[in-house]
DNA sequence: ACTCGCCGCTACTTTGAGAA
DNA sequence: TTCTCAAAGTAGCGGCGAGT
């Protein structure tokens, strides 16, 4: 291959190609047209004496000599990208930034408050938005710069997307204190919910697209057994307060249970099933990696839920 | 040694036609 | 709908010679 044939504006086109697998949106991602975009791949495909992209339809399928370069060209650029940052000496401090977060209200309700106050006091020129997990796609969010982190269960992301696994979250039943049907069935708080009874009584849930269904339904499937999904909320906490004032079960992350049993009159019970609960994550975009306030503000919040003791429940800790 | 203007090259854009 | 390819025009850059 003629080295002197490539300069860095083509590895970047190759770069976003492997990503979008389509001329045109490599061209938005990048800044260039599709014409221009169109023109690149082809100086590419003579500089490395390969196809590279075979179009299929609507589709631009990679080469085997395409896929094989898109790490290295990834991990080439993200090293340049860093070459290229400016050396601050960062300090919190002095940060003068909004960070915005996206996840579910679990979060803005439990891990938020402490963690804002304890930055407040180190760093108080940041300040911090919570969106609701209902806004959109995580890896277009972050694509679009629109958040900076995403607390979510296990996504189906970008590859450009990183993560880490935060805490195990399993779940765990909440009921209104006194409620009858439980009562009469004589099953105390800390106890398991017999699961005749379990699926006979009314549930809430909470789902942000309207699904009436959730992990513990797909369990209950797996048993050729279903229940009663009779209101579903997009919120954790406007769930409790349905159980608190209604006839309703849910299952909701034991550490949501545990806060909300603080203000509301509800009980916690153990699930009559294994309810499996994939490890809270978070996310962001790859190119924030090394960015040090970013790197910074990730590890305080791995710091902060460490604190909180999340991580002491025994769910499911994944990769 | 430096500046300026010209020239050629390259890559960009838009537009349009035609193909998959 | 999205791609390739082509044409026409524009802009930026580097090389080079002439002038200061």
């Amino acid at each position: 291959m003629n080295l002197n044939a490539l300069d860095l504006n083509l590895v970047r086109v190759l770069d976003a190609l492997l990503r979008e697998k389509s001329v045109t949106r490599a061209g938005e991602q990048i800044g260039l047209s599709q014409p221009a975009v169109s023109a690149a791949l082809n100086r590419l495909r003579h500089a490395l004496n390969d196809q590279l992209f075979v179009r299929r339809g609507n589709d631009m399928v990679p080469t085997p000599r395409a896929e094989s370069l898109a790490e290295p060209v990834r991990a080439a650029l993200r090293e340049i990208e860093r070459a290229f940052q400016p050396a601050t000496d960062f300090d919190p401090a002095t940060l003068e930034r909004t960070f915005t977060f996206m996840g579910a209200d679990f979060f803005s309700m439990l891990l938020m408050p402490p963690f804002a106050a304890r930055i407040a006091a180190v760093a108080p020129g940041l300040s911090f938005r919570f969106l609701d997990s209902a806004i959109g796609d995580v890896s277009k969010l972050l694509q679009e710069d629109r958040i900076d982190l995403a607390l979510e269960r296990p996504l189906e992301v970008a590859e450009w997307v990183s993560s880490v696994a935060l805490f195990g979250s399993p779940f765990a039943i909440i009921a209104a204190k006194g409620n009858a049907a439980l009562g009469q069935a004589g099953v105390v708080e800390g106890e398991q919910v017999p699961l005749d009874l379990f699926c006979a009584l009314p549930h809430a849930l909470r789902s942000i697209d309207g699904s009436m269904s959730g992990f513990t339904d797909d369990a209950l499937g797996r048993m050729g057994r279903t229940r009663r999904v009779t209101l579903a909320l997009p919120h954790f906490q406007a769930v409790a307060l349905a159980v608190a004032g209604g006839p309703y079960l849910a299952a909701v992350p034991t550490q949501f249970a545990v806060e909300a049993a603080k203000s509301l009159p509800i009980g916690i019970y153990r699930a009559p099933i294994a309810i499996p609960s994939p490890a809270v994550r978070m996310y962001w975009h790859a190119r924030r990696d090394d960015e040090p306030p970013h790197r910074w503000i990730r590890e305080q919040i791995l710091d902060e839920v460490g604190k909180l003791g999340f991580k002491d429940w025994d769910g499911e800790i994944g990769d």
